[in-house]
DNA sequence: CGTGGAACGAAAGTTGGTCTTACATGTCGC
DNA sequence: GCGACATGTAAGACCAACTTTCGTTCCACG
């Protein structure tokens, strides 16, 4: 109730410990980046609320009294471990990793491939990228950010920041040589994750009808990739992420309507924002 | 000489220190005597600067993260030795004794006799008088304050505050019976110590003979007049320190002129000044 | 001895951080 | 749904803290 109600000046306070430390007004007002004046004022102010003599100016020096000697000694442990306190924090939080959340497969196609460019230019940042539910409490679970990929239509929530990195259409592909294959889109297999409902219903924009799809499961979204390639069927993804395969001839589009496009943005919780965070959230529009 | 380099403002650390406490905004306003903007403004500032969420704020509640319950542990044990330290000094200001030095007799015969009512008034404050050698540098000796007879002429030293307290005559005393003897100031006895250089100088102004003079040594001040009273020997003393010794017929006064005027003064160290010194400096401009 | 450098002292003027004011929003209990 | 009570935000006010300026003292050095 009652613990600041009769304390001086903790800038007073300050000022003194100072000028115990350097036992001159002028070197104090040095550490503190003040002039001598604001020092000397500060401390007879203070000895002026306490009533009592903390230091004795004789001619040029300054030394401190008994009492001046008793009062540096508790502010000098009281002032050090506030100061302890703070640089723990900043060094904890300096080098805690940068979690980032994402739900598509961008992070694994996209931004993992380019990561030794991001620690390239900082290093020591350590970045945790990992997957998780679609909807997610960023601040609640200790996320810096997320990567995800939004409909047109998404609205920006409260305590959240949303900055957009491009926008990219869906779009279905397929190996040269099942393309080459003769058959039809509704008769090749689709590399699709059968629990991934979101890109079923892409699929279903366009008409295609699902429940008579050849289905081929390979539990991770880099596999998939890599399966379309190989020729074992055909699967949806931005053409972000396929624009080297396409260009390659790895990869040629299947010439489907209806599929989305979609925005590709960072999700940034509210608040300070750590320099590593920052820094990591800019790198991103840099690769996009 | 970068303790205070890089350290957030003080205020804010104690705005957040204060909502760690309480867990509130609202109440830690109330705490600082400022209103619940002024806080919320002041962690706002906090975290910006740190860049670490210290609170989380849940509707109407605010709770600490884990950052925040960190550093307001360091705060908290900081902040309670600054605390604690101030309130050490207090306490021992507070219940320290005023030490008086006086170079004249005025202390024995005057203000001693009348100490109980300052106590009467001030109770638990304790005062020690303590006769020392004229000339005393009131700080180096950890004296609170002097009481002088200056005689006329003085100049007030730069450090010293003087309130003067009376003006008093010096007069020369014998008890009655050794005044009806017969005898010339001059033939008579006089008590006065040997070394007593100022009380042979004051005698002198009156043109008595001191090569010639018939001296008793009584060693102590207050003797000194006791020995007047029984008759042993005339001697000098303020007017105001045997003013009722006169008005009861125990002493008279002998007519001699010459006798310098004093002008009794309490000598204050420039500076703070604790309520107990206070305190009994007004006391003594009371009995005079 | 006087001259320059470096420290403290005092007073007046200025500024920016801190606080208040005012209003909006959100949550809880009834 | 309403009142009480919490927080959020913005804009302006205020005052403590700081700078500036000038003076003084002390010491080192040629």
């Amino acid at each position: 109730m009652s613990r600041w109600r009769d304390l001086p000046s903790l800038s007073a306070l300050r000022a003194f410990d100072a000028t115990a430390q350097s036992g001159s007004f002028a070197e104090a007002g040095r550490m503190l980046n003040v002039t001598h004046a604001a020092v000397t004022q500060a401390v007879r102010g203070l000895e002026a609320e306490l009533s009592v003599a903390l230091v004795r100016r004789a001619g040029r020096t300054v030394v401190l009294t008994e009492a001046g000697e008793r009062l540096a000694k508790a502010l000098d442990a009281g002032f050090g471990a506030v100061e302890a306190g703070v640089a723990a924090l900043r060094e904890a939080e300096a080098r805690r990793v940068v979690r980032v959340t994402t739900t598509t497969y961008i992070a694994e196609t996209y931004v993992m491939p380019r990561l030794p460019g991001f620690w390239a230019k900082h290093p020591g940042v350590e970045v945790a990228l990992s997957p998780s539910p679609e909807k997610i409490d960023l601040g609640r679970e200790g996320f810096d950010m997320a990567i995800r990929a939004l409909t047109d239509g998404w609205v920006e929530m409260p305590d959240e920041e949303i900055r957009p990195l491009c926008r990219s259409r869906v779009v279905a592909v397929c190996a040269p040589s099942l393309a080459a294959s003769g058959l039809a889109p509704q008769d090749m297999p689709w590399v699709i994750g059968n629990a991934n409902h979101w890109e079923l219903a892409e699929i279903a924009g366009t008409g295609l009808d699902i429940a008579r799809l050849k289905r081929v499961d390979m539990g991770s979204p880099h596999l998939e990739l890599q399966a379309c390639r190989q020729g074992l069927g055909a699967g949806t993804a931005t053409e972000i992420i396929c624009r080297d395969d396409l260009e390659a001839g790895r990869l040629v589009e299947l010439p489907l309507t209806g599929l989305p496009v979609v925005t590709y943005a960072v999700v940034l919780p509210r608040g300070p924002r750590r320099p590593a965070v920052q820094a990591f959230a800019a790198w991103l529009r840099t690769i996009f």
